[in-house]
DNA sequence: GTCTATACACCGATAGAC
DNA sequence: GTCTATCGGTGTATAGAC
């Protein structure tokens, strides 16, 4: 079989025509380009493949020419999202602002890259939601490849930054959730709701300042403090809940 | 037989007590109950009547005695979570913290109280989260009636410590936004992810007081607000980044 | 009231014509 | 390759026996 082709790099291109005649490779990504959109919408079970095969205008019978079952389709969909679905590794475009030990550009940056991500490709967290709460296989590798990776990377940067004293003894992994959930929950209600709804509009890179903001001032050693050399010894009693790694 | 839906986890749910013979009432709300699990793990399309009947060890017949239609039965569920299923009103026991202008108060409590609703009716997030991704009423009505009012409320009392001086100049919706995230995302993890699978398994009431610590010194004007919350003596009327709105 | 049996539509998947 | 036709299976809802 000669049916392998470069399976991907045309994700962020949407400007596909629906020609009459298409070449094989060419109609099954328009196959799982639409099938994407509608599993994003209405969930694995919510999606028939009558309607993917009407959106593609093509028959029914076509879409199991190229995916034997609509497991296999949905599973195809998933694997494009876990692979190049991504925002990149954080540990590759954080990597600068980690050496300048700078917290600004770390975390702005972080959160300025997932919510570019989640709104640009709106379907991820649709598709990501759905299958985490129909306990789907890819919610489980996406939490154990992804969010565990990020939650150590992270959480270790966080650990050397208390160590230099600029970061107050909080666990690091609940500073780690509260940072995700700010910009989660807020990519997610940019997801779920339509700009209409939406009870704050704002754009990514002023929420990803406001939210680093926040948090940065809620983690850190106050400035005012140091300076006045009010760092008294007796407020050391900081509670750490070390938790085994 | 080979027919298995291979990326899907079908999960058997514990079975609730069931007597040999209930009154017509006392049925109706043993199916409402059980249906209302079933629901809130596969969605609406992902629970079928039949697996609803067996559930509750009655004939599938009876469950449309009960409820003339599957929708009938899906919106009762829902009603029934839009009425009682609340956490009762913020307005209400936020009322002795706010006029105290206990600002640690005010957030720890209303995040305590969000994530024990969440943890002891775990069905309400799953419930929320599939009907707001396939569009139904229910997600709208409670984003209108709860969710609106929620930030109304809790972001005039960020406008009020605003106008104290007690909180930097912040736009109080990212605030409520910022919080928001980490307590529901929080929550959510919890109700998406087993004990086992949890990377940060605390407390509501850690996760609450945390929380809290990080948005508190994260939006307040004093360095050591969190420290100690009597000495508000000497206010200096610092000048902070004004965000436009 | 409760059950068994079943009607009827729809869905996933296949066969075979062109 | 693409279509039409269709099959077995499943899901919602109903009819009618007890």
């Amino acid at each position: 079989m000669s049916k392998q082709v470069s399976t991907l790099k045309e994700v962020a291109l949407p400007a596909v025509t629906t020609s009459a005649r298409m070449a094989g490779e060419e109609r099954r990504l328009q196959i799982l380009r639409v099938a994407m959109r509608l599993f994003a919408h209405s969930g694995f079970r919510g999606t028939t493949t009558k309607k993917i095969a009407q959106a593609a205008g093509v028959s029914e019978a076509m879409v199991f020419r190229h995916f034997a079952t609509k497991d296999e389709l949905y599973d195809a969909i998933l694997d494009q999202k876990a692979c190049d679905g991504g925002m990149g590794d954080p540990r590759v475009f954080l990597d600068d602002a980690i050496k300048r030990r700078d917290d600004r550009a770390v975390f702005e940056t972080l959160a300025l890259r997932m919510m570019l991500h989640h709104e640009q490709d709106t379907e991820f967290l649709r598709l990501l939601t759905h299958s985490a709460l129909e306990g789907h296989q890819f919610s489980e590798m996406f939490w154990e490849r992804v969010v565990t990776d990020l939650y150590e990377f992270l959480g270790g940067y966080v650990r050397e930054r208390q160590r230099d004293g600029a970061f107050r003894n909080i666990d690091p992994v609940v500073i780690v959730r509260a940072f995700a959930g700010m910009v989660i929950h807020h990519s997610l209600n940019n997801t779920l709701w339509d700009k209409k709804r939406r009870l704050l509009d704002i754009t990514d890179e002023q929420a990803a300042r406001a939210f680093t903001g926040i948090l940065l001032s809620g983690i850190s050693e106050k400035a005012e403090a140091r300076a006045t050399r009010g760092r008294r010894a007796h407020q050391s009693t900081r509670r750490v809940s070390s938790r085994n790694k």
